[in-house]
RNA sequence: GCCCACGUAGCUCAGCAGGAUAGAGCACGAGCCUCCUAAGCCCGGGGUCGCACGUUCGAAUCGUGUCGUGGGUGCCA
């Protein structure tokens, strides 16, 4: 697969570079040493297509004014048979370039050639990745911040796999510890409750209808044969009823957002294969745990962190910290996944360099682990913040939200922010049909092209192909721009991977739109001239194409009618 | 107290491996369909990039300090 853009780059590096070496060769400038520059694309396009610093850059090692040097470069360079038609020097000294056509056309035409892969790369070919998100506290229902990490973490392990990784999803099922001890007492009061018994609910025991339900259903099944055995049995028996129906809930909910698995990893395996105890046995044989007031204590300021803390409290169980770092050295280690991608909640900041300091403690290289931290969600209805949902009283779960609002929204919306900056969700413009909404600015330019070219076939002059020599017709403004940016996708596509931010996607989703509108009023494709024509069909093909590959690595519909 | 993130237009946010006159959407005001979808395009006003120092040819971008907001700082998860 053929990147234009990082070919056109490449090129101007070069050619920068070897007439500067020619010219210090030549004595036009002084020897020295070669400094590293930059190649950019200017934010003011009166400035060229790309523009270098490197005679700025060397001003000092050559003792010489930067336009100075500029100039020399200049004298010096041959552009024939490059992506570049013109260069001049500018400014303080920058050097300024224009793009050939051939750039143009050979863009279009490799967007042709990889089709529904185009905007992939092989850049992290033979990774392997594993991004683990929500991983909900299987107790309850999801809530808002799991739908936010739902559409952040399926589109990032989208781009990922794009970006060339083997990419895994997995869901973490917290089904040890002592939400879920919360969770069996919680049932147990429910169920005594429901055959009279006047027992109360503790104030931070799960007050949810759910757990009511659940209870209930209990009994229907089992009736009051179990206020008959011991707490710790009875517990027990509903915990083993209600909790598989609530993982089969949240898969369902999920998976009607459109998110699905490949696996869902049981934190009570770790307990149970003696993994969790293990890490601490490891990390006590390291010499990197003491013993204080009977609690189990890690040395993690030796690894950086503020203060140690606990492995093993005084009561003999494990804090929550221990099955995680069994958790993280399992994905790294044992089933050795290149990177391991975590999808957190800010409030888990604090969390993440003791994990990672243990993990360090252990041998492992915690660079492998990435974690994303996303800011909490507003939801705004009216311009005034929702806490609660009207119906239950209770915080708006994942499915309320779908309800209301379309889940290509929701997917979108999501999206349109980097995971580290608060997010407000605005119910009204989410669920809104108009041009305010971005959704459907995206997927109305994807319906325009479609209709563009069912309206080409019923007046009998349907797109049948288009030649370079057609392609280089195409010299507009409008035209030049939407396909300069159709170039940088692979691009975007790579650094949105490195950065691990999928909201690179849905921004390029709604530039890509705009200027497919800009040059849809400015430019007809229904013209006499065939040979434009084509061109112009082409161009509107290689926009859809490329359009639909980014709204797919969203999971938004590319609609063909609206 | 200490640690982390954030602070850019009236609102929501881009830009931040330092670069040329700081951008977009929304909102507000004015235009564009006898012609491929007006869910679109176009023009306009609007800014002390929180504040102050520092690094440099050059700082919204890097560093230090400071103020503001949120979060963390449990033998909770």
């Amino acid at each position: 697969m053929t990147d234009i853009m990082k070919r056109a780059e490449g090129q101007l590096a070069a050619l920068v570079k070897t007439a500067l070496c020619d010219a210090m060769e030549a004595g036009a400038l002084p020897q020295a040493e070669l400094l590293d520059f930059k190649v950019e694309i200017p934010a003011d396009r009166k400035n060229g297509d790309y523009s270098t610093n490197i005679a700025m850059v060397h001003a000092r090692q050559f003792r010489t004014a930067p336009i100075k040097i500029a100039n020399t470069i200049l004298e010096r360079m041959d552009l024939s048979g490059s992506y570049f038609s013109h260069a001049e020097a500018a400014g303080a000294g920058f050097l300024n370039f224009t793009l050939s056509p051939s750039y143009y056309a050979d863009t279009l035409l490799s967007v042709e050639e990889a089709g529904e892969k185009y905007g992939c790369s092989d850049l992290f070919k033979g990774k392997r990745a594993l991004v683990e998100f929500v991983s909900a506290n299987p107790t309850g229902p999801m809530h808002i911040g799991n739908a936010r990490g739902g559409a952040l973490g399926d589109s990032l392990a989208e781009v990922l796999s794009r970006a060339g990784y083997e990419t895994e999803r997995e869901f973490y099922i917290n089904d040890g510890g002592n939400q879920i001890e919360k969770f069996g007492l919680s049932l147990d009061i429910r169920y005594r409750q429901h055959f009279g018994d006047p027992v109360e609910m503790p104030e931070d025991s799960y007050h949810g209808q759910d757990i009511i339900d659940h209870a209930a259903a209990f009994a229907e099944i089992h009736g009051d044969k179990y206020l008959h055995v011991s707490e710790a049995e009875r517990r027990q028996a509903l915990i083993a009823y209600a909790l598989p129906l609530n993982i089969a809930g949240l898969e369902r909910d999920l998976k009607k957002y459109k998110i699905t698995y490949d696996t869902w990893f049981k934190e009570s395996t770790l307990h149970e294969s003696g993994k969790a105890a293990k890490m601490v046995e490891l990390l006590t044989e390291k010499g990197w745990t003491y013993e204080l007031d009977g609690a189990v204590w890690f040395k993690a300021e030796q690894f950086g962190c503020e203060k140690d803390f606990v492995l093993r409290r005084s009561n003999g169980f494990y804090t929550y910290i221990v099955p995680d770092i069994a958790y993280h050295y399992n994905k790294l280690c044992e089933r050795g996944f290149d990177l391991a991608v975590d999808v957190l909640g800010a409030d888990h900041h604090g969390y993440v360099p003791r994990l990672k300091a243990a993990l360090t403690a252990l041998g492992v290289d915690a660079e492998k682990l990435q974690v994303v931290l996303m800011q909490m969600v507003n939801l705004v209805r009216n311009g005034e913040t929702v806490k609660l949902s009207k119906r239950s009283g209770k915080a708006i779960t994942l499915v309320t939200l779908l309800d209301e609002v379309p889940i290509d929204a929701a997917r979108f919306f999501f999206n349109m922010r980097e995971a580290n900056t608060h997010c407000d969700f605005d119910l009204d413009l989410a669920v809104e049909q108009s041009s305010q909404n971005p959704v459907y600015y995206c997927q109305y330019a994807h319906a325009r092209i479609c209709s563009i070219f069912r309206k080409m076939e019923e007046s009998g002059t349907p797109f049948t192909g288009c030649t370079k020599e057609q392609a280089l017709l195409l010299t507009a403004a409008e035209e030049k721009e939407l396909i300069r940016y159709l170039s940088t996708l692979p691009t975007e596509v790579e650094s949105a991977a490195k950065a691990l931010d999928p909201s690179r996607m849905t921004r390029y989703a709604m530039e890509l739109s705009s200027l497919f509108h800009k040059f849809y009023n400015a430019c007809r494709c229904n013209v006499e001239d065939a040979d434009l024509r084509a061109a112009r069909l082409f161009l509107c093909r290689c926009t859809r194409t490329a359009l639909a590959n980014v709204l797919g690595m969203l999971k938004v519909d590319a609609p063909e009618n609206m």
